[in-house]
DNA sequence: CCGCTGCTGACAGAAACTGACACGGGCCGG
DNA sequence: CCGGCCCGTGTCAGTTTCTGTCAGCAGCGG
């Protein structure tokens, strides 16, 4: 068995182990000795392995995966990194933070012409994409339940000034959208994000709870029923 | 320079050319032998890098990238695969068909409890995923503008069944919607895909274009406009 | 103190790697 | 036919890296 792979037979135990193992146990299943597991523990850890050990107790992996060299294609690396960049806008805050990491992980290996084939593919706005609002800006609003004032610019290239009260982001034919309460119509109206030139927080709550909003919009939706 | 290190240089220089490359030149650059070269080729195809190379010509990268090895935490892992998943069922068949591809390439190196737990996560249902019905199913019957019969358990648990005309797939609020015209209600409604229990294509096709009903949802929800 | 463990240095021997050299073969042009 | 441009492979002496053994240190808990 080459090193290599020796070394990649070590992360995967020690993601097996749920509690600490012993460099003597290593040692066995990997058929060799003890100072040789303690030399291929100081190579993983230089090479930014999470593993602690404590004299007394034995190894642990904090947490994670070490991904072993994988080859992908052109359109492989695509699908990754656009997939990230949606996760990294819409999940729930950890998993946002942890796409944008493994995100910033993967493009500091890529050469430059690979990222930019795959920021030129349409497929989505990421989050500092395509010259659309900044997608945290109105996410912060819907959390603060805070009014915003939209410069839009319809189909026709009109542009409108709105304030509005931000309810939820969603996707629909590969448009982002925007479900808010318009004051103007005094209705719910969705917006396409990349029509959004420009969106202001207001700093002002808007006057009904968005739990409520919510409700109401739903309902007019037919999202919960549907009716 | 260690060998690994000098291994995924080669793999970026071949990148880098866009024109086959001399051994003697990637040797130069590496500063070691021709032989040396040629035996770094031969570990690096051993290890299943696309690399063809010519007499009289030299080598050349069939297409794709190498990513080295990565260390990522659970929630990294769970954002790549879910966003994978996401594309997986969304871009472009292209897009689609190599992000199952990259997926399919993670997983098989992902011991069995991470995967577990990105299945999980319930951000998204996966193409394969959460009992919901086949999301491929569905957008055939979008593309093809067919009837679909749903069996659908609205909040309460109430289940009913409806004969639906689908237009177009979305997400709101973490949940995975269908915007399709009901002949029950005579109006667009909102079917949330996780309460879908079955979807059968009806093999009919609904009686307006998808084209013109897609324009009458715009309309209703403001989507374009917005009024 | 003892036992259980991680940890590090030194050293002889083993294993892997390197460069130089030689040779084989395909393709192309003079 | 020959020569040049290449990829490709084997051999071997010298170099570099790795391994196991041994010795010693340290933390922790009983």
């Amino acid at each position: 068995m080459s090193r290599s792979a020796r070394l990649l037979d070590l992360m995967q135990m020690l993601r097996r182990f749920r509690r600490p193992v012993t460099a003597a146990r290593l040692a066995d299943e990997l058929g060799v000795s003890l100072r040789t597991v303690y030399r291929d523990i100081e190579t993983l850890t230089a090479g930014g392995a999470p593993i602690e050990g404590e004299a007394g107790l034995g190894y642990v992996l904090k947490r994670g995966f070490m991904l072993p060299p994988l080859m992908f294609g052109e359109d492989e690396v695509d699908a990754l990194i656009l997939g990230l960049r949606w996760v990294a806008g819409r999940g729930d805050p950890g998993l946002e933070r942890a796409a944008a990491d493994a995100l910033a992980k993967i493009t500091a290996v890529l050469p430059e012409e690979v990222e930019d084939a795959a920021a030129r593919s349409g497929l989505l706005a990421g989050p500092g994409g395509s010259g659309a609002p900044s997608l945290a800006g109105i996410r912060q609003a819907i959390r603060a339940e805070h009014k915003l004032r939209l410069r839009y610019t319809d189909k026709k290239g009109a542009a409108t000034d709105r304030v509005v009260w931000p309810i939820a982001l969603g996707f629909f034919e590969a448009a982002e959208v925007l479900a808010a309460w318009c004051e103007a119509r005094r209705d719910f109206r969705h917006f396409r994000l990349d029509r959004i030139a420009a969106a202001e927080p207001s700093g002002q709550r808007y006057p009904k709870r968005r739990r409520v909003l919510v409700a109401e919009w739903r309902l007019l939706q037919g999202i919960d029923g549907p009716g």
